[in-house]
DNA sequence: CAGTATCCCTCATGATACTG
DNA sequence: CAGTATCATGAGGGATACTG
């Protein structure tokens, strides 16, 4: 029988509990919400739909890259819908699903508690940081 | 008179859109909570004070070098507070503190939204994969 | 026990240029 | 207009080894 070494078991409850991360809805939903541009756009579209340039000009940061990546991923998760127009030129309309929109009140809560907390934050880290600095 | 380009008009608005997103209260929210190991701190902080060895074992996944990095955050923020015991050998307890226990609603309001939705998400995943492979 | 210090490597981002 | 393709960079994260 293989006997474990302490080094192997580390590894291998490593492994278990990655996989579990992975499949944790709470997880998930973090990654998914936590990106840079994604909160962006959802709010961004929380006024209604708009256009792909619409997007890139309200979002001045944004590469033509991330956003359309951005705008893929949340498309792929039924968060976000695309409509194209066979226009000349084409025109593409994005717009918040119903299940994209049941988001909303989740990020509310987020802005929420971070404009009522933030400073103290702040002000901990400024605290935290003069500290460090005195006793050098 | 400098002329401006666009290219460089362009890059103007990004510098400032990215200083404005520093700045934004949600924005450095979402960069703390989303931190892979935070909210996993968070959680497991949740239900009373741990020791440094005992959150290694709670997450079996996360590096000495991850947990410290993200306990010294956590406290630097005044998430969570450190207290030292100076026994042989020493011991050293992590709690939270009463700001970061209000954070937990706000992990509360992530994990019902994911407990609830993400089958969803997963089902248009899977949906979205399956017209793409159809079509190639 | 509770960390530091170091190396290494991948992956995400962004700038730029091109296209149906 | 709404993308795609390509390349470069650099920051984050992990494995490992060492320490007060």
């Amino acid at each position: 029988m293989a006997t474990q070494t302490a080094v192997q078991r580390r590894q291998l409850d490593a492994v278990a509990y990655n996989a579990f991360l992975r499949d944790c809805p709470t997880q998930k939903l973090l990654d998914r919400i936590s990106d840079k541009w994604v909160s962006l756009v959802l709010v961004a579209l929380a006024g209604g739909s708009q256009r792909y340039s619409e997007l890139l000009r309200t979002m001045p940061g944004v590469s033509q890259k991330m956003l359309t990546q951005t705008l893929r991923s949340l498309e792929r998760d039924g968060l976000v819908s695309r409509r194209v127009t066979a226009s000349v030129p084409v025109r593409v309309d994005y717009e918040l699903t119903e299940l994209g929109t049941t988001l909303l009140p989740v990020m509310r809560a987020i802005k929420d508690w971070a404009e009522c907390y933030i400073e103290d934050v702040d002000a901990a880290r400024e605290r935290y940081d003069s500290q460090v600095n005195a006793s050098v």
